[in-house]
DNA sequence: TAGTAATACTAAAACGTTTTAGCAATACCA
DNA sequence: TGGTATTGCTAAAACGTTTTAGTATTACTA
């Protein structure tokens, strides 16, 4: 079963298939099509319930209305979630997104692009794996339109749009300082992306401006593709291992829920015996008991900010200047709850 | 920046572009090309990094190595774990994956299906709607290969992949009964559709079973579309309306998380003054407190299944006999928690 | 040595659009 | 009346592939 085409409508309208593509494409008054004709290619298009189709559309133009999202992982609340707006925020300009997940792997990521590109994607949503900035320069030297979420590269000039990460874990550990915990330390990923790197700046910053002793051997920083068990052992391991340790951040959604699970299998009372501070809000934070604290990424707002740059790009006429990268940085909010309270 | 085509490559070579595409397509014996233009051609075709542009393959041959996959709301925990498993197994077979959400509304599954078709997806995984099932039809009389998910059309004959919604609710509601719980209410969707039919079904059928005396007030059937808030403050009417309720079986997991927030809002402990068994396995429920009982489904062997079937339609040769279509029923694991016990 | 078969390749059409360049007919102007 | 503008449309090329239907050359057969 065919779907139909321009020329069906063209032999049915008894014109050529120019006049329908015009028509159909909003430039009739333009090219002077006849008021006449053009009702009547309007009529028998919405009668044979035409669609272009995108492909051939695609070729032409070299515009495929599809746009790339690589996430690090979808089945990951916070990309799940952005995933979602995106999708929304997408359609409503006419835009159906393709994904993918890189699990942090920059072999992973590369292919993901090498795919998105030869299938023609007109624009990309991506959560950089480390080393892939030189694949991100080749995409803008190509004009490709692109927004970064969730980290970005210094030293790359490009569309990005963060969490003020730095901030998130500033405030968190503040908190936790004026909570009177003493000893507090850290679980973060084993990466020098950004996003982590400012979450651990945010940590060492807020001890230090609270007179607080850093010692290194309460930062622990655990590869990204560890089974949850692992985590668990090795969070277990750290906590042990730090003498008189009062309280912990951690730096990640999966991290918190680790170690919720590893502390309370360790017999811990959270709050009491040590306070806890996650990151990105959670069910699971929401409900727990004692009720998990933690920094809140607006994710709605990100994804958002997101796909307006990226249309900014999209709509981008070439020929004119074009404006600036922009870097948007949202502020993230401590959800003050239980698990920061010695009470 | 243009991609660089078979015609360059057939420049450099010295041949034409039906050579080059039949070498690259592996027809080089086929079509008698010698080992040396192969050879040759290969080469260049590596050096060069030549990538198929997709769409003019897809125009030409009507495939795009693209499936649609259509759930009910990508965001959602057991939608977005599948997403990641079907993205795994379809790229295993070097497909790429377009999604959407239909939020359970079937005008908006109707608009993706619409979208999905023009842009020429090779098969369908789709979470349908009510009354999705005309157009289900049509895209088989069409003989678009579809898979549906979590739910089907008793009177459609199509493949799908579906949990045994009977036998977990069934379960769930017997092992309620065998832990001494009288009154026992449940919480679903209002919706006609097979997976929420079967749920209610499985629980009266294990009441009937086990003599617990059934009344219609021990159900609550609320709309799909309510927030949060919303959620909560029906379930909060409902179970104070039910007279000596002491056990409830919330069906989806998002019903069971405001069930779980509700109740504690209502300053009743789980487990011992009320029994509760929830749908599909979540971090909150593994570590809530008291942990909660649920019935799990096989998320990865869903998915697995789900991309097999998919696959064998795909690779069907036209002409030849099609295979039935196939009804894969997975089985759910009742997973015993704190939450459903008094002790 | 003519006829057939096999080998090694290619020209051109096709997929369904968009877009450029242009043509025929009518209208307008002096 | 001859020339220019304007109107209303279309032919054909192009996008980058795949595929059909060849052709030219060489090799084999009787």
């Amino acid at each position: 079963m065919k779907g139909i085409s321009i020329k069906d409508i063209a032999k049915q309208a008894g014109v050529s298939p120019t006049t329908v593509s015009f028509v159909l494409n909003g430039k009739a008054k333009e090219k002077r099509i006849s008021e006449q004709v053009s009702k009547k290619i309007q009529k028998i298009a919405t009668r044979l319930k035409y669609k272009p189709n995108q492909l051939a559309r695609g070729l032409r133009t070299g515009k495929t209305k599809t746009i790339g999202l690589i996430v690090e992982d979808i089945a990951n609340n916070f990309f799940a979630t952005l995933a979602k707006v995106v999708e929304d925020e997408a359609d409503k300009h006419g835009y159906k997104v393709l994904y993918g997940s890189t699990e942090d792997n920059t072999e992973k990521a590369k292919g993901l692009l090498e795919v998105l590109k030869y299938r023609q994607v007109d624009g990309y949503i991506i959560t950089p794996t480390k080393n892939l900035d030189k694949e991100i320069e080749l995409l803008q030297s190509a004009a490709k339109p692109l927004v970064l979420v969730d980290r970005y590269f210094p030293h790359v000039n490009s569309h990005y749009v963060v969490l003020n990460n730095y901030k998130g874990a500033y405030d968190a550990t503040t908190h936790l300082v004026k909570q009177g915990y003493k000893k507090i330390a850290i679980v973060t990923i084993a990466s020098d992306q950004t996003q982590m790197k400012e979450r651990l700046d945010g940590f060492t910053a807020a001890l230090k401006d609270h007179k607080i002793p850093f010692n290194k051997s309460f930062v622990k920083r655990l590869p990204f593709d560890l089974d949850r068990e692992s985590f668990n052992n090795e969070i277990k391991k750290f906590l042990t291992a730090v003498k008189g340790v009062d309280a912990v951040f951690f730096a990640t959604n999966y991290l918190g829920i680790a170690g919720i699970e590893t502390i309370r299998s360790m017999g811990w009372e959270i709050g009491k015996e040590i306070g806890l501070v996650g990151f990105d809000d959670h069910d699971l934070f929401r409900l727990h008991s004692p009720s998990i604290t933690c920094v809140s990424q607006p994710i709605a707002a990100i994804g958002k900010s997101i796909v307006d740059l990226l249309m900014k790009e999209l709509n981008h006429v070439a020929g004119t200047p074009a404006s600036p990268p922009q870097q948007v940085i949202l502020e993230p909010e401590l959800i003050i709850r239980g698990s920061s309270s010695r009470k």
